[in-house]
DNA sequence: CTGAAAGCGCTTACAG
DNA sequence: CTGAAAGCGCTTACAG
């Protein structure tokens, strides 16, 4: 039943040509008459051939594949970053799959295997929430394979790496609350086993001893990162005698829950208390207020990260350096921490 | 420089035993003693074996990939789509290739050619929107490789495909806005070459009808998909000396849309106006009013649409039985388009 | 229960 | 400019 596949050898009989010499019509290689290769490319396309990448790929000893692995594809600032990774597979030829590890190292195990047997030529992976250590990182550079961080990576785990510049963006964005006059800012941090909450409330703090601010100890709160605890320790917070001002999240849920808590206790944003949220997901921008938050260019992010395999190991596989990109992020000040001038829009 | 992959013939050399019992002993085929496989397994991980699946694709003729291609994988809707089908092909120990048409029908086409070039075993596809007609999916069939579509099909392919029960959602939607008192409903639809738009619109006439009301031609307004698009034709029929009182959108942009354009108009949501989005889309929660929309269990959708191929075309090949299923939605009611009790929250 | 041999569809030295 | 032969890493009849 199942008719074969029309394969290089059908090709080259019909033409009346060795298959080797068809194999360098098709790939482009010097040594062929111009009208040979029109020729083959034409009858190609009459005969319906296409090109078994497969076989090809197990003969040169490359897949020509790239795989990336991300907590999950539903989230904006991932999708978009695997935007830019297809672009730059797009461009320079290359195929990618993408597998999704649902913020559980196991599965992000799992992942990784498929993407050995696979045969990938290079992972891009931002790591699961629960992975405190990148061990499994080791068995694939064993494996020959490359490996490039992004976004959420393990300190611990040399190699390269294309992150945000996740101390300067809190930075600015307490900077900029600062300026617009808030006193008392608090902070609603992440998990600080991974570096970039932990840079992140670095930035914020940097921020504050340079304004000569004090924030008592209990303004800054670690691992609070869903909606839903944010929520709850805004309300704690705010019940304070002297409560915060401002609040800074590192996401913009948290953002979401702080602001929940905020118009509960019965205040106004950004009039009584501001607020600033991270990753510039496009809800901020939907919601009254809308949130201030940082864009963090993640599709140029995930170009990035897939440009060290194609600039920088492919090209020279002598050269060992390890590369680490930073991306700068942008400030999207929005209505919900301007308190100098408050404009109300959906 | 390059040291070269571990592979069956080092495993058998180690072993001492023939490439082929390796082999079998490896993929738990019968005929192979117990305590040897057993040993084969040991001796794989101690040397740190990693089955070539390309390689075995290659012999066995089958790749045991699927491929899908969405519009967009940063629209909940497909990136949930796409978990249902990573979920099932993970059950099936099957590999997936995530492609993009970005909504251009050449990056489609371009994308089902390197599908085929790597031998996928199926492919599933939602259609861009500038797909008319599915022709390029007739290729597809040449090569041997099965089509599945799902949520954008064209009905002149005939094939499998997994939809919702999109007449019965826009029907059902239209009740509950009648229900809640709502008398002169205007409709913002999609293009009508999609069948999913068309049918939406059916939907909607059809509860119109049953219930004996009458709706001004104008008050159907076509190809009118984004957030723009839906603002202008809302503010336009809300400048008419006898307004709708009530719009129902394919897309929670357009209900959007719609919702700025009656807040700019002075009117109230959902008291003067109610408005029902389609999607069920993280925002439609977040922002204020929230916005009544349809759950279309989009991960439900991909699994299924996954499903078809695990348990139809692969199980029974003689059977050329064409499956449709249908994936029924959910209505979810919120505060935009419930008039009867006006609850505002966060 | 175990193994020798052919072949999946290509590409890559090598030879002419 | 053109071609014959070997081999990428597996699996699958077939034979014993």
């Amino acid at each position: 039943m199942s008719t074969k596949r029309i394969t290089i050898y059908d090709l080259a009989k019909e033409l009346g040509l060795s298959v080797s010499y068809v194999s360098k019509a098709l790939n482009g290689k010097p040594g062929v008459k111009e009208e040979v290769r029109q020729a083959v490319l034409k009858k190609a396309a009459e005969i319906n051939f296409k090109h078994n990448t497969q076989a090809a790929n197990l003969r040169r000893g490359s897949s020509r594949t790239l795989g990336v692995i991300v907590p999950q594809i539903n989230q904006n600032f991932f999708s978009d970053a695997i935007s830019g990774i297809e672009k730059a597979c797009t461009e320079n030829k290359h195929n990618l799959i993408i597998c999704q590890s649902h913020e559980k190292s196991d599965v992000e195990e799992t992942a990784i295997e498929t993407l050995i047997h696979q045969n990938v030529d290079c992972i891009l992976i931002s790591l699961s929430k629960e992975t405190h250590s990148a061990k499994i990182l080791e068995q694939v550079l064993e494996h020959k394979i490359n490996v490039v961080q992004f976004d959420r990576c393990d300190e611990n785990f040399p190699g390269h790496r294309v992150i945000n510049d996740n101390e300067d963006a809190t930075y600015k964005a307490a900077k900029s609350m600062i300026a617009e006059g808030y006193q008392r800012l608090a902070f609603i941090g992440g998990p600080l086993h991974m570096d970039l909450y932990m840079n992140r409330k670095e930035g914020f703090i940097r921020a504050i001893n340079e304004a000569g601010m004090h924030v008592p100890d209990h303004f800054i709160v670690d691992d609070n990162i869903s909606k839903e605890n944010a929520f709850q320790t805004a309300m704690k917070l705010l019940a304070l005698p002297e409560p915060p001002d401002a609040f800074l999240a590192i996401s913009d849920l948290q953002a979401l829950g702080i602001m929940l808590a905020i118009t509960e206790s019965g205040l106004r944003i950004p009039h009584d208390i501001g607020v600033f949220g991270y990753a510039n997901e496009p809800f901020t921008e939907m919601i009254i207020p809308s949130i201030s938050s940082i864009d963090q260019n993640s599709e140029r992010l995930g170009y990035q990260a897939a440009m060290v395999y194609f600039d920088h190991i492919l090209k020279n596989k002598e050269n060992h350096e390890v590369i680490t990109k930073i991306i700068e992020s942008d400030l999207i000040i929005r209505s919900s921490s301007k308190r100098s001038q408050t404009t109300v829009s959906l």
